[in-house]
DNA sequence: GCCATATGTAGCTCTCAGAGCTATATATAT
DNA sequence: ATATATATAGCTCTGAGAGCTACATATGGC
């Protein structure tokens, strides 16, 4: 079951989402509450092979060097994740994974 | 001088920023160019003490575990940083600065 | 009162990501 | 030919973060 009911699972949560909102302005839901229901929703951070590292940041059209420093990590770490010899992980896989999704503006 | 000629450089800036992006629009600047040109205006990253990550993560009403969900680190992390055994730098500070400036909701 | 759950602190060890450096090769451009 | 920017490649070292256990407080339910 790959990418279709996937997709489903992820309308329904988006649905859910939704309505839970809802919830929230009308001020059966506090604020608090309504932050842990969206961490619950957190889309996941997925491991990124080096071929897709080196994709997407030819994909936002920006050298290694100008790459790292959108990212905050030396030029030479950049190198690395796209030739496999260090793998991404944590806060790293969190901002490539932001990238992926929203693009580089997103954390510029 | 610190943050009223901060402030003023910082306008410049976005002026400035703001001219090259029509440049690109017109057709004089190309899209990779403009991406150099943004890491260059990139807003710096800045080191953050243990007290002001504390005031973040609570400004953001969260607690630490929902909050490390976030930024895709343990909540042992956060606790370590809030308490000043550990410091953040590289990708995880990158994060917790995008927090400060966009809120949590830019990095869900 | 009591019991459960969630939270934050504290202590520990270990792995490996990323820092930081130099050198080399290849474009691209002047 | 001579810069300049880029990407690989090699190396060492530090320390962030992982991963764990245990404990102390809340917070909330019964």
């Amino acid at each position: 079951m790959p990418s279709k009911s996937r997709k489903a699972e992820s309308d329904i949560l988006a649905t859910v989402h939704e309505s839970v909102k809802g919830l929230h302005k009308v001020g059966l839901v506090d604020k608090a509450t309504m932050r842990e229901f969206d961490a619950m929703c957190l889309t996941p951070v997925t491991p990124m092979a080096p071929e897709e590292i080196r994709a997407l940041r030819e994909r936002e059209q920006v050298s290694q060097p100008v790459f790292a420093s959108y990212l905050n990590v030396r030029k030479d770490a950049v190198s690395k994740w796209e030739r496999g010899e260090k793998r991404p992980d944590g806060p790293s896989l969190k901002l490539l994974n932001l990238v992926k999704a929203k693009g580089l503006q997103a954390i510029a």
